[in-house]
DNA sequence: AGTCTTCTGTAACCCTTGTTACTGTATAAG
DNA sequence: CTTATACAGTAACAAGGGTTACAGAAGACT
């Protein structure tokens, strides 16, 4: 784990703290799919990303959802740490994007540590800058673009996030994450197939204008 | 300043930042509809909001805007807040919603009491926290809810903010904070007029069913 | 090979929201 | 008082997106 560790954050955290985080943090896996947490459940571990990608769900009481973004190497998720501060439920729900590879910190030892290294603290302040340009980002998508051209976006970040202009998904699960119909996307999808801007196949969409 | 502060801040703040915040923030008056920051503004002071209140904006390059949420005493920017600490431009615009009072303390100041000040700290937390939260509210209402709940919604957290049922505000300006147009306003608002939740008179609008 | 299931394509229709245009009315300015 | 201006009401139409329904195609299973 050390190893990982150091590739993935030491070049932020000190020596002493990639120790410490090694000796108390706990390695996790998620297969592809996994759901990491679900809203309203009670946050008692913080996450460290390590390998892999996380999509952050939003769902509303009717069980509507939208996908607010994705999490990478070397990111945490500042909504889980938000919970931790405030020892308060999930306002989010968080699934394995691809085979992913965290660190699992305790709350106390992430409070401890904001007073006791300035790097750790850093870090956490730019999660939380860095989540909320993210979600200013999303509110920007839902508010002033169009379902085609929010498509197209969504595209882009998901061949981005799994390094592959080849997505595997259905119509049905791009529909849940832009909560919309299916009919709609396939739709939409087929306009941008005639535009020369994708390849449609079966359970898969390839991106030409990459 | 040093009784305002104490009471607006009085009950987080230890006596000896209260101090420091009084003897180096510099008080400032925002009149009604008067612009605080505007995007793009590289922000240089960080605001403590000691009366009144402001309204967040977002606004993408054709102009289009939209409201984003209202602070009240005792809140702090996070985005500003964020700008502060990562030294970007601003992402969003601030408006005084009613005739406010501000204290403005430099960025130096603002890093140097994260490590002094517990208390300070945890005040920035917060606000980073109850901003993604307004965030997520903010997100959820675009996203999952019809004009016509909305524009309910708004009337009501703008009488909340403005401590009175009774709003002054045309609908055109309705209309720009919701990102739509003014007919649709208009007509909404009938609707809601018809069904006994809202009086309108011109320049106003009375809210019944608080 | 034959059957079942999942995924995709498409048509027809409806509702919500956006657009254009025109009217009347309250208020401000001259 | 008269005129100009900002605000509000309403109709008619357009467009985007959601809904229902059905059919064909690709895999999966026996």
């Amino acid at each position: 784990m050390l190893q990982e560790l150091k590739e993935a954050y030491g070049f932020i955290f000190e020596d002493e703290l990639i120790e410490e985080i090694n000796s108390v943090g706990k390695l996790q896996f998620k297969a592809q799919g996994k759901k990491i947490i679900e809203i309203g459940e009670y946050v008692k571990m913080m996450p460290l990303l390590i390998e892999g990608a996380i999509k952050i769900m939003r769902e509303d009481k009717d069980g509507d959802e939208l996908l607010l973004y994705f999490l990478e190497r070397g990111d945490t998720c500042a909504m889980t740490l938000s919970c931790c501060l405030g020892q308060t439920k999930s306002e989010i729900r968080a699934v394995a994007e691809r085979d992913t590879k965290l660190i699992l910190i305790p709350i106390e030892k992430m409070e401890e540590w904001i007073s006791k290294y300035k790097s750790w603290r850093d870090f956490v302040f730019a999660s939380y800058q860095a989540r909320l340009t993210e979600m200013l980002d999303t509110i920007d998508t839902i508010a002033f673009m169009n379902m085609d051209q929010r498509l197209m976006k969504y595209l882009e970040d998901k061949a981005k996030i799994n390094q592959n202009e080849i997505i595997a998904v259905t119509h049905q699960q791009i529909a849940y994450d832009l909560h919309t119909s299916r009919v709609v996307i396939s739709r939409l999808l087929k306009k941008l197939e005639l535009d020369g801007k994708i390849k449609l196949q079966r359970n898969s969409i390839e991106i030409m204008a990459l």
